[in-house]
DNA sequence: TATGAATGAGTGTTCATTCAT
DNA sequence: GATGAATGAACACTCATTCAT
């Protein structure tokens, strides 16, 4: 499941085990040091193994986006309507083997920084998803079931919802703190629910 | 319009220009030696006039969510229908005086990172308009004209389109480098439009 | 008391106020901005009203030791028998209106440091006491009642015994906390008996 | 005779350079940077071989009492009576293998700072050696051939004398210089000469 | 006479990286 | 394949000092 093809098991490891750490850090965040010690390798062992810290980062963005890109095109290709095939690809960009925990900062970071750290790679799992919304919308469109609507705005309501969703539950455990007066029931729902509601809104939104 | 009270213009000024070094590379990317470059003092002045990077970092933060706050309830309050309202809200937000530029990635980051350097004072601001677009929701759905929707979400949606659209040009523009295919013009569009776009979005996805 | 001739009132508070920090941390522990701080004062007015640090130290060692030379020689020249001198010598030393708590710790300072920050106008002080021992061991020897010895190892004996008695306090205290079997009753003794002891010592090596 | 159990032979290479750089400047006087300089190592090896400025400093106080107290106690276990206990008590820390050089600065400035950077580890060495005095001083007087004396007033002037004459050999030669009538031959004596001097003037105090 | 503001030159410490073994 | 040891280059921060007012 872990697994890349060419890959050691031991590199594979690695690449398991900092994920979390340059998630939770980004990537100026993070010491090489932390990242050796989360993977109960030496620091040498790293660059051994993978390569510099740029080149680990590198590597797991690229297996994020790949393993996020892979599944909804497996999801989507199965769905029927073009609202069940967005559906889909909210749903699975929500749950996403429970990878959002992770591609969600690290994404919010790097377009925070305008993709410096991107590589083409991941590029290029990001336009597969873009692609795959886009022809929904656009079959929707032909259809005549949806509105012609902005897809890569479309798409940035969808993903920019869910990865600030995923990402800022610190940040609403503080804001329920110092406003006691919010309804905590709106602002933790589990991932099923924030699929849904998202779906809803998002297709309420683009619906003839 | 960027003095704040009790605060030196010396302060004032640093404070002008380090908003958008940390803008561009987040607290970790920044070095205290760029920040005193750029606002062309000595590094031994910045601590002098306001303090040490973290401090630096969060007058900055405190700032930026004071005015957006500031600027939005004002012009929310000269607003007449709840939908004006929204709209209000999203358009403010949209331009905000051009700080939007800085405001995104910097809380993008800060979400990527659970809010680790959010001051209080920041959080507040961000209840303010969490507070607002509530209220604007509210008075919709007792008049009858929005449907019950779950206001933090849309909060989310809202401000998560405007934060990822804003900061990710960049990306964009190496995407359509990337996929020559994809139609430019739905993915550069100005700051009104990306504006109306999200409200038509964001307001047929929640009116009756 | 304090007043030195030819300095302001406001140079003379600012020794006074800084000779006690000067003693607590040593030349190269102090930071200017503390002896400001100390003084009640800005750290301008230290440079406007005496001068750059090494200044100030030199000032606060040599009014130290000009003042226990003078209260030394004023008393030895009222003693009668040399014996009496020698006591006198040692009771003015281990009392000096109180200000071997602070010229102990830093003389032990300067010569640890090979009395590097020792302005000559001290060195010049330290061999009036000298003096004065030595022409009262030297009298003894002439009257018969005292051996023919080394006046300047004697001198090392007496000053090093008060000097450090004066200034271990802290160390004794937390020796006896280690080692509780110790009977504290020969580790705190007051002044009085630590000069009558040390003159003791003293006279019952030399005496013939 | 310089390796210490469980130190890597860099590490104690580096505690045996620095040393001499930490007597000669004090603790705040000593630049980590001169350390390295001459422990002929990178400043980074200084933390990874063996910690921070306050750790190496440490370190050294603690070879260095430890080794005193270990050769005294060496060399008053083959002593005989308690005369020649004491003797061989001043002897040995009048030579200590040469490093009461590098002890009496140390120490007094620890003294002169109150022992604000002398761990626990070195008053314990400290305690040994009172402990040794005492116990010379005890067995004089039970065998009724000293005087019941203040032990730890004894001790006071010992150290005190041998330290500060150890120590002040540059303050003496200015003395000389400025004051050209005193007899140099007091002032400077060999360690043997002072070691015999300080025993004799101690004895004859202290004898019945 | 006194000081708030400013700063060049450090200060201790940490970093990502390399390399001999 | 793996690592303990070493380090050049930075890093955030502080210092003694100056100067305009």
């Amino acid at each position: 499941m872990t697994t890349d093809a060419n890959i050691s098991p031991t590199a594979d490891g690695i690449l398991d085990a900092i994920t979390r750490v340059f998630a939770d850090k980004g990537y100026d965040g993070v010491r090489v040091a932390e990242l050796a010690q989360r993977a109960n390798v030496n620091k040498a062992t790293l660059y051994y193994q993978i390569g510099d810290k740029e080149t680990l980062y590198h590597r797991v963005l690229e297996r994020l986006l790949k393993r996020a890109a892979d599944e909804v095109a497996e999801a989507v290709a199965g769905a029927g309507s073009c609202e069940e095939k967005i559906r889909c690809f909210i749903s699975i960009l929500a749950h996403n083997s429970g990878n959002l925990r992770f591609t969600a900062p690290i994404m919010l970071r790097e377009v925070a920084s305008g993709g410096r750290n991107l590589p083409d790679a991941a590029l290029l799992q990001m336009s597969r998803l873009l692609g795959m919304l886009g022809e929904a919308l656009d079959e929707g469109a032909r259809e005549g079931v949806l509105r012609p609507v902005n897809g890569f705005l479309v798409h940035m309501m969808i993903v920019g919802t869910l990865m600030l969703y995923s990402s800022n539950e610190p940040i609403r455990r503080r804001v329920v703190e110092l406003s006691p007066g919010l309804d905590r029931e709106n602002l933790f729902i589990s991932r099923e629910e924030l699929a849904e509601q998202v779906a809803d809104l998002v297709l309420s939104g683009i619906r003839l």
